[in-house]
Formats: C-alpha cells, structure tokens, sequence
DNA sequence: TGTACATCAGTGAACGCGCGTTCACTGATGTAC
DNA sequence: TGTACATCAGTGAACGCGCGTTCACTGATGTAC
C-alpha cells in the first residue's frame, strides 16, 4: 500500500513546491516552517537553500507555479468546450459545465486557490508578489472579457450588466464558491455556485 | 494632529482585538505576533495573557467579535431598507444597493473578511473556531433564504434556481468581490459586484 | 464615613524552543579533449 | 576510450533572534461592614 512516488535525485524542488502549496493553503505562508517541507520532501535545510536562495523565493516560485497551472487549466478547458460546439455562448456555457463538474470530481473538495491566501497575508510578501497576484486576476478578467464581447456581438444582452464585472464575476464566484466549500465543508458549494453564475450568463443572453 | 484615542485603563482587550483584527487581515494569524500588537496596545506581555489565556484564545475571541459585529450590520441595514418599503422583493433589492453604498464609501476599500482569512488558515484553529466559522456562514444562508422565500411566495422566479445556493451567492460574491479589491487595489471591484449579484436576483423574480 | 479585604488590570524578568539563514564542504553526474 | 575538470544537488553543523508562555508580584479600584 506504498503509494509514494520514489524519491529521485533533482526531484527534491517541485516536491517542495508541492507540499507547499499544500500547507500554505492550509495554514498560510507564516504557518508553514521549512522544517515541515524539507522533513516532507526528505532533505535536508541546505538542500532547500540550494533551490532557494530564501523564504521569499519559495513564495514567489510557488504562485507562479500555480498561476501557469490555472492558465493551462483554463486554455484546455475551454478549447474542449469549444471544440464540442461552434457558437460562442455554447461553447462557454458548457465550458463552465464541464469547469463545474471538474470542481465536483475532486474526492475532498477544491484545496484553495493560492491567489485568495496571498490575498489575506499580502503584507508578508513584496511588490513583485503582489504584482504578479494582480496581474493573473486581469489576465482572467481579459480572458473572459474577450469571451463575452464574443457572445455579446452575436446574442444582444437582455440584461444590463459591464462585461469586465460579469468577467470578474466568475473569479468572484469561484473564489467565494471555494470558500464557502471549504468553510462549509462541502465539496458541492463551488459546483454549484458555478453552475448558478452560468444560470446568469445564460439569463443575460438568452432572456429568462 | 494627534488622533489617537487616549489611553485608558481598562480599554486594553479591546485595543489589542483591534489591532489583531487589521494585522490577521494583513498577515494572517501565525504572521502576527504578540510583541506586535502589545507595542500597539500599549501595555506589556503579560498584559496580554491576563486577557487571553493562549493565542488561540485571541483567535476565538476575534472571530466571535467579528460575527457579531457582521450580524449586527445586516440586522440595521437590511431592516433601514425594509422601513423604507414594504415589498420584500423591493425591500431586498435596496438592501442589496445600501450595502454596496456602505462598502464604496469605505475610504481604503474593505479590509477584508475574518472568516475567508480564517477559511485558508484552518489548520492554525481548533474544531471550535472552525465551527465557529462555519456556524457564521449557514446564519448568513439561512437568514437570505428566508428573505428569498417570502419574495418567491409573491414573484414567482422565472429562472429556475436553487435558493439556498442563491443565498450562499450573496457570500460567496461578497468574499469573491472582497478578495478582488484587495488584489486590484480597486476598491469598487466589491461594490460593483454587489450590484452585479443584484441584477442577478431581479432577473430571477422580474424576469430579463 | 472609615477601614479591611478582594478583585481587576496589569508589570518585569526569565525561559526554552523553533525559526530562517549561513558557510564550508562533498559525492554524483555531465562535458571537453 | 580515458582522464580532468565543472557543475549539480545536495550535507552537516552552527548561529542568533523572536516567538509564545510562565510566574511571582503590584498598585488602583470596588465592596462589605
């Protein structure tokens, strides 16, 4: 029943990065002890000062890591969706179907998105952090934006809404959507506050 | 051009609260020491254990003021907006435009949620502040989903939703938009927000 | 009204552990010739 | 193909500071009689 991958040499600093995100999650930047992820990765502290030159470096290493991760996640997502159906609106909405059953297969829920717990413990980080938290929200912001112009040209909003905060929305939403899972503990809550946010964009193009 | 409040013997605790409240949100709980908040207090080290036995009496004693205080602010407001009209539809919609009001006049944007902060810490608290939290969070749907229902018995929705997860959108929005605007910087991103989750619920029982 | 005692809201000094960081060193792997 | 050297991915020991916590004590305020 020995389900750990086997420790390779040079494997040491994304499992670092792994566990750390993780524990910052769990217990935020502050919380989580180099100690804790070297024990973890199985080395030693030097070996972590190798890969890092300090704790700081860890935590930017870490949301960039995280940020590439969202936008592949994202780009293939949507692609699938779009692949599946010619039309725009279709094709997000059943991008965000398929983002919401996603988010319902996780066996214990979504573990936190790394941008919020950055959000709430900022002052421990510096501007470049901070700088690239900010800079990832308008990239989604741009991403979904640019969707909706789409599907604004081709089905005339019933609803009076801004596109760049019906963009937003959907980080607000699934941001909010992972707190209350998370607080509630309940993996169900960010599912279907998503599939409640696809209620609205269909409610604002298609009519009620 | 002094604007501190004097000093006075026996305001100490809740100084130190004070204080606390701004740093976690800053910093996170394990990031805010309590050599910190002592030096802004004003008063000792062992002051501080006369008021709290640990620190995770200080983290207990945060969050039950923070609720209250949040509690508090939806009984006032909402009721202000119900004297103002008798339909519950109506009465919900002006709430929902008050509280953005409230939260665009904040100066330096909103300082943040105690319980989303605590939500990616949670492995800092005990089971009990953890209940603590969630207990919060099925208040706040419980309390929005009696509203809904009384509009729902007089407009019926015309967009099929759950209400229960429309009540928790108005959390999960509120944590989402608070999150954007400490990100962005941009402190009507939550306001704007509000208003967007507003539209929503219009939709709902108005139709598009 | 004065005195005795109790409680409240702290003070001051000490403690030890865990934290992030540094530095000199090393054994395995890769590269040039 | 063998050897020399460089780089990679670490090790081991030490350091000092800041952290949460404890404990014996104290001066101001409140209460009983």
């Amino acid at each position: 029943m020995d389900t750990e991958a086997p420790r390779r040499r040079g494997d040491a600093k994304e499992r670092i990065l792994q566990f750390a995100e993780t524990a910052v999650l769990e217990k935020g930047f502050a919380g989580t002890s180099i100690d804790e992820l070297i024990a973890a990765a199985g080395i030693t502290k030097s070996g972590f000062f190798y890969h890092f030159k300090d704790k700081t470096e860890l935590a930017r290493a870490l949301l960039a890591r995280y940020i590439a991760h969202e936008d592949q996640l994202f780009d293939e997502l949507f692609a699938r969706a779009d692949a599946l159906n010619e039309d725009p609106l279709h094709g997000f909405l059943v991008g965000l179907k398929m983002l919401a059953e996603l988010m319902s297969e996780l066996p214990t829920g979504h573990p936190g998105c790394l941008i919020a717990a950055y959000c709430y413990q900022d002052r421990l980080f510096d501007q470049q952090v901070r700088d690239l938290n900010a800079q990832a929200v308008l990239a989604w912001r741009k991403r979904f934006r640019a969707r909706l112009d789409l599907i604004g040209a081709r089905y005339p909003p019933r609803i009076e809404v801004d596109l760049d905060d019906l963009a937003d929305m959907l980080s607000a939403v699934a941001d909010g959507g992972i707190i209350l899972s998370k607080v509630l503990k309940d993996k169900n809550a960010l599912p279907r506050q998503i599939m409640l946010y696809r209620g609205y964009v269909r409610a604002v193009f298609l009519g009620a």
